[in-house]
DNA sequence: AAGTGGTCTAGACCACTCA
DNA sequence: GAGTGGTCTAGACCACTTG
């Protein structure tokens, strides 16, 4: 394909990089579960044949999606889609600790929403568009510990309905359904209990609350989470190590 | 310079690829304060010139520094070396950002303490032993913003008399006098003030505070530091992000 | 030994910034 | 309009993994 023909092509298809389509549809393969998380993906020269471009668009492409931890190459062998970082929220040295023996979970809602602007911020939708949001609470040892409010879009959040009431952490079984994430950003922070935040944790108001804004990008940089937990602070330890 | 004459050269001098050479060669004009933080590096045409590669090597090298938020590139401008204070707690993914622009730290009290048991614990000291206890003011735009009472064996608190009215992180000085830490862990939590601490801070009594504990272990597994920091929430982003 | 990803070259057109 | 970084091609040799 000489330049000019690209060029054509280029503009009547779509302005984005050649290398940016390229990551699209790998990152679509999958996300629909074609190359399963583990397999390897078809190699470097048969990739070039297939979309019919330069080795380095490819790279361009593959590159990227190492960069994102999505895939995972190793020189002399097959470049394959990288296993989730199984250990639930564990990176190494950040640890999410709630102290206790018998974990529960308390399902208080779970509703479509209209009107929760900061939320459609957050997760990069649309004025108009709805979101769902899961209301709980952690129970430890049959005592409330934390009360979180769950934000999630549409699509995502039909496919939580299922377990919502039995796992906190609902991101491996969402891998199950091939949602995976890349990255997970959190801010630490304190707040003084509401009223509302007080009588579902048996607390009085205004007593300090340790407070996790949790925002989570699936492999399409898209947010796939968004989320605000408060627990108590002497039932929950949030540990990070640093090394050098 | 031919293919072979190339390789013959490379495996003489190093087997490093390339562009990582080239790479640390940038990295060291930072570091000397050849360009400085905002100043323009070198054109890629300039570069290729002058290291006698190609684009492509050039720009694997700077993309690689892009990545690393060290240099900073927009089409059709130079490329500049980033202004971002290059190490936060020296660890990518975990962020202190303390919001403002004139920072100031004021020291409330340095003294020798016989009787703080906890902090000597923590510092693995022995029960006799004394302990330097510094306790300060973080201060942003002339409000304040953290209490923060930090704890150090004896030896190493003579040597953090000098700066600690200057520097809040006390890290970087520390490493001139040669001391390093391996570890730092720090637990993070919330509080709610006391009366003095809500004195102090300019707030009431029982608001939040973010509440950082950390222990910072030295080169030989000996603890150099056990601090803990009260901040306000609204002018601190304790900020992690896991993936990526 | 065949095939894979890692590195590198030389040269091209483009979109953008800046003086 | 000159120069910069962004994208892309076509082809090369290398180090490594695997059957």
């Amino acid at each position: 394909m000489s330049w000019k023909e690209r060029c054509e092509y280029m503009s009547k298809q779509r302005k984005l990089p050649l290398y940016v389509q390229i990551k699209n549809k790998l990152v679509n393969n999958i996300k629909e579960g074609v190359w399963q998380p583990g397999e390897a993906i078809p190699s470097e020269s048969q990739l070039i044949e297939q979309y019919n471009v330069s080795r380095t668009t490819i790279r361009q492409a593959v590159q990227d999606l190492v960069q994102k931890n999505v895939l995972e190459t190793r020189r002399g062998a097959p470049t394959r889609v990288r296993e989730e970082p199984q250990v639930e929220l564990g990176n190494p040295g950040i640890m999410h600790h709630e102290l206790g023996t018998n974990m529960e979970v308390k399902v208080l809602r779970f509703e479509k929403l209209k009107e929760h602007y900061h939320a459609k911020y957050q997760l990069k939708l649309e004025e108009e568009a709805e979101v769902y949001l899961l209301e709980r609470l952690r129970i430890a040892d049959g005592r409330p510990i934390a009360f979180q409010q769950l934000f999630l879009p549409l699509s995502i959040g039909e496919k939580v309905k299922e377990f919502s009431y039995k796992d906190f952490d609902i991101f491996p079984k969402l891998g199950q359904h091939n949602i995976h994430y890349t990255n997970i950003q959190e801010v630490v922070s304190a707040s003084n209990a509401t009223q509302y935040e007080a009588d579902l944790l048996g607390i009085v108001p205004g007593e300090a609350l340790t407070d996790i804004e949790r925002t989570t990008v699936g492999i399409d940089s898209m947010p796939i989470e968004y989320s605000r937990t408060k627990y108590l602070p002497n039932a929950f330890h949030y540990r990070v190590e640093i090394g050098k």
